[in-house]
DNA sequence: CGGATGCTTCGGTGAGGATCGTAGCATTCC
DNA sequence: GGAATGCTACGATCCTCACCGAAGCATCCG
């Protein structure tokens, strides 16, 4: 009858407030002190340590000792996937305890989820570069096509990491959207090139990704899909 | 700091053992009475029933009367998604107590989650249905295009419930592939025209959907991928 | 070298909840 | 109608675990 993976083990970590509250906020996808993640789960630095040390046991998260600090941050694509699937799942039932006010609006259109871009403009990247072919499933996982390599190249996005495993790509599920966005090595790296091309910047406190002006501007170039109604960029 | 839905409360839900056997055992997609999720559980009846209910007041899963026998089964794809995506963490952390046999290898092929195919099969639809361009994003959510409605329908697939709401696709993490299958209305469709047309049937006390030879030839044969070898179909 | 900060370990307390036995209600079978 | 079956409600027990205070180690600062 014991088919399938332990879930039960992974899904009672993820139930006490308190670690799930620090999960959530290792969401954004920055590493944080033991202390401001006791801080964001109300908790005590020593009820904190405890809960961090579960993780870090059971492989959710990972450490990184820095002088008398010890940053922490979400081990894998998986723990942000799983993360957002029961996202998705919870806000469907019931309309949840925070209704949606601006800074939520703000969150479903750009956040972080772990190192790769989620929201409307995470589902966005995954599109285009589907529909356009620049990714495409190759054996088991999705993979970056040959023609995809050189567009990517063209628009400054460094794929020398991304490009480097089997599986270019992952996906994970997005919980505002109900749609899939991009993971993996590539949605990192892409991530990785909008806020370094000044696109958008990452908000403190808090999983929103904020585009300016014109950086939203260039991202819906770079990004086109063949829906867009203004041709804003030719078409594949 | 409370941004994002109230995760902790569905992860406690799924945190306890009895109740994610009960939830591992309706990913299947049969509806099961509360006796045989009990014993799936291995807790008496009493006991069984209390989960249930929290189970069912949370909305994870839907109660159908008949008889004596009350029937239990999953309440939507979100909840599929949510436990897929727990499945897939923990596969991923640790080896998992069950060491990989010929019953997991099976599973990993071609098993039910919720109404929809997973595993290698369910995965491959996905692949095939959007290389092909029959699905495509359609504002918010994958939608069936027009080409896609002529071609699903000539190959004897019934669209009449899959097509009437906006969005026609769900989709759902894969946990033994890594990877996207298709869920949500069509996924459902597909599916039961798979059971239908004889390529496969369910298995008992299992989510294991086992192809019979010919079944699977005429299902590759209908969803090709690009990267197939031998020209089965002909490319899109 | 003190003193301060960051984090962890240990012990004791308390609450939440999983479990089952008993009992009660509805349905089906004979 | 009486007995058996399927499920649920209630009450008592027991145990796990979250929580914090106190203490112990490391690291950084002056």
């Amino acid at each position: 009858m014991k088919e399938g993976p332990d879930i039960a083990r992974i899904a009672a970590l993820i139930g006490d407030p308190a670690r799930a509250n620090m999960l959530t906020a290792l969401m954004a996808g920055r590493a944080l002190t033991a202390r401001e993640l006791a801080d964001e789960a109300g908790i005590t630095p020593q009820t904190g340590s405890g809960h961090l040390g579960k993780l870090r046991d059971a492989g959710l998260i990972d450490v990184v000792q820095q002088g008398r600090h010890r940053y922490f941050q979400l081990a894998s694509d998986n723990v942000a996937g799983a993360l957002e699937g029961l996202m998705a799942l919870a806000e469907s039932r019931g309309p949840s305890r925070t209704r949606p006010g601006p800074r939520d609006e703000r969150l479903r259109h750009a956040r972080g989820c772990y190192k790769h871009l989620a929201g409307a403009m995470g589902v966005r990247i995954y599109d285009s570069l589907r529909e356009r072919g620049l990714i495409g499933a190759a054996g088991k996982g999705l993979s970056v096509t040959a023609s995809g390599a050189d567009r990517l190249a063209d628009s400054g996005i460094d794929l020398g990491v991304a490009l480097k495993g089997h599986v270019h790509c992952r996906e994970c599920l997005d919980w505002s959207e109900r749609r899939m966005h991009l993971a993996g090595p590539l949605g990192t790296a892409i991530l990785t090139h909008v806020l370094d091309s000044g696109w958008a910047l990452r908000e403190a406190d808090s999983r929103v990704i904020r585009f300016t002006r014109t950086g939203e501007a260039a991202f819906l170039q770079a990004f086109p899909l063949e829906g867009d109604r203004q041709p804003v960029g030719r078409r594949a």
